[in-house]
DNA sequence: CTGAAAGCGCTTACAG
DNA sequence: CTGAAAGCGCTTACAG
């Protein structure tokens, strides 16, 4: 028994091997592949790896097969509470997988974002992109390379989990025309985002269907901030009801509307998107279109995992679905 | 000039050996250790490297040297907005240096956080608990198998950053003592939380000192759910002020209190802990001891880094102070 | 300054 | 069913 000898040295399969009386290939295999070997020889490995409290090493592991277990998660800011959902939602599904996440942050950057997704991509099995502010050369070039996953964006030939915006929107233009509204405003989140463009075509669709006019108004950035900067603008034009990119950009409006004596929802209605966190601390509660982001997380990890396991493509998409939250920001339209 | 050929391998240093006509350990320490090699040799290493687009397999190197540039991140709760900005710091730090992110949630489990520590020390240069939930002998064996540094706890013998609550609770009392309140009421978060013992102890201390009664309650989950709970207690006790242990709770017992038409500020003052995202929307707007988290996340990278380099441990710590953020949640003691 | 060799800890055809 | 051998892509003493 000389198992606890040296116990600064990490153990090895061959630390094993010499235990249990067998060839390192031996452990290799029993430790792998169960079943392949014979039942008492996988017992005396397994034993003593579990006296010696083995743990392969992940590298060493992955460099003969290429595989890490790892999953690279790139999101645009940690800090949007729109995130949280989602990379809980991934994180979970990949912890339960024996995954392990890489998180990175590219700060809104695209060059960070492109830099990164290279690095991780030369670690991970495979790449989760969310909400990518990147072209789609430089997409397409990525997943080339590497399984790829794209969230909150659409791109041929290129895996994603896009969150139906249509029904959630289908219901906020029933319910705002059903309070007596005949127009309304779209306030667009960043330039380069895909989700954005996708909302504004959504409410224009479901607009026109409903009669109600819809305009749009300049971009800004998908923040508290960005919808306080919304302020003038929207004062200027007057809208009867506003749509925001996302809560954010809602709350910030909202606050920035208070300051200027317009009241929410009298003098002008308040719509947002995502319920993020804290969007019903506001008063009045924030009314906004809600995304199944736990569940999106979920699903993408799930997509990627499909791609490392070759499986086919056309798996059927559950169905993740926006719904319309009404709260306090929401009313009849004024005389 | 083959160089392009089979674009679908990965480009080892043995391809660029070929090309820059070297042997590939002189490829190596080109590329390793600059200065090393004659200038002439190591410019056409680079060139070559830089025209196939060379970049290192990160588990190859780490193989030999043991290192992989990746630490390991635990927190208990990735939704938890405690956690936003202290991710963000120790992101952007990390990346700034080369180094990426293992992110594990815990969702609050001692065994998760267990299990999940001994994966991620397999692979990670070195390990970040945050609020960690385990036992002091769990966390002082783990800290031993690997470079580890505590966030918001304390542990003989391993690092850690602590945002010392010192301060900020001793404005927040002479605060409260200049509105005339006499006595307080502390709601502490979970059982094994160190930090609202922490907090606890920092509130006894300075309200000792201000001549301010200072009870404390039971625990709660440190949620919004938490905070809720507790509403029966407070409205039982009926104290002036309450100290709760985080943001979260106390928005929750804000809540729960309007519901059975305890008004804040005019019939209890409520101060929170943390300043996190959207405690500012409450009406009123909560009064909170804040943390510069931020800061925090870069400094424990920042530790962890020391350590990894065989530096000192005796570093000077740069000040990470709470402060009170006075808003709309706590007013004079009624009469 | 640079090359040949050994080694990091695994996995996996290839034999037997 | 199991072992010996080669190999994954690097790094780093050891020679020269």
């Amino acid at each position: 028994m000389d198992e606890d000898k040296s116990p600064g040295r990490t153990v090895t399969i061959y630390d094993i091997a010499r235990i249990a009386g067998v060839s390192p290939s031996t452990v290799s295999r029993a430790l792998t592949r169960p079943g392949r070997l014979s039942p008492k020889t996988e017992e005396r490995v397994r034993d003593a790896a579990t006296r010696l409290n083995y743990h392969a090493n992940p590298m060493a592991r992955a460099l003969p097969t290429g595989k890490t277990s790892m999953i690279g998660l790139i999101v645009s800011d940690v800090t949007n509470p729109v995130f949280f959902d989602l990379v809980h939602g991934v994180e979970s599904a990949a912890r339960r997988d024996g995954y392990t996440l890489l998180l990175t942050n590219t700060d809104e950057s695209m060059s960070v974002e492109s830099v990164s997704a290279r690095q991780l991509s030369r670690v991970a099995d495979g790449l989760l992109l969310v909400s990518s502010r990147l072209n789609d050369t430089d997409i397409a070039q990525i997943a080339q390379s590497k399984p790829t996953v794209l969230v909150n964006r659409e791109l041929d030939g290129v895996r994603s989990v896009v969150v139906d915006a249509e029904y959630g929107i289908g219901e906020a233009i029933r319910y705002i025309a059903g309070l007596g509204h005949t127009s309304l405003l779209y306030l667009p989140g960043p330039e380069r985002s895909w989700m954005s463009e996708h909302r504004w075509e959504c409410i224009q669709q479901k607009a026109a269907w409903a009669r109600i006019q819809a305009r749009r108004g300049p971009s800004h950035a998908p923040t508290i901030d960005g919808g306080r900067e919304a302020a003038a603008y929207v004062r200027e034009q007057g809208p009867s009801v506003v749509f925001a990119y996302n809560d954010l950009m809602a709350i910030g409006l909202m606050q920035e509307l208070a300051v200027a004596g317009i009241s929410t929802p009298q003098d002008m209605s308040l719509i947002g998107f995502d319920d993020i966190f804290g969007s019903d601390f506001t008063t009045p509660a924030l009314t906004t279109i809600a995304s199944p982001l736990f569940d999106a997380g979920q699903l993408a990890f799930q997509r990627i995992r499909a791609m490392l396991d070759g499986q086919p493509g056309i798996e059927t998409a559950p169905p993740l679905s926006t719904r319309l939250i009404v709260r306090g920001s929401t009313g009849p339209r004024h005389a």
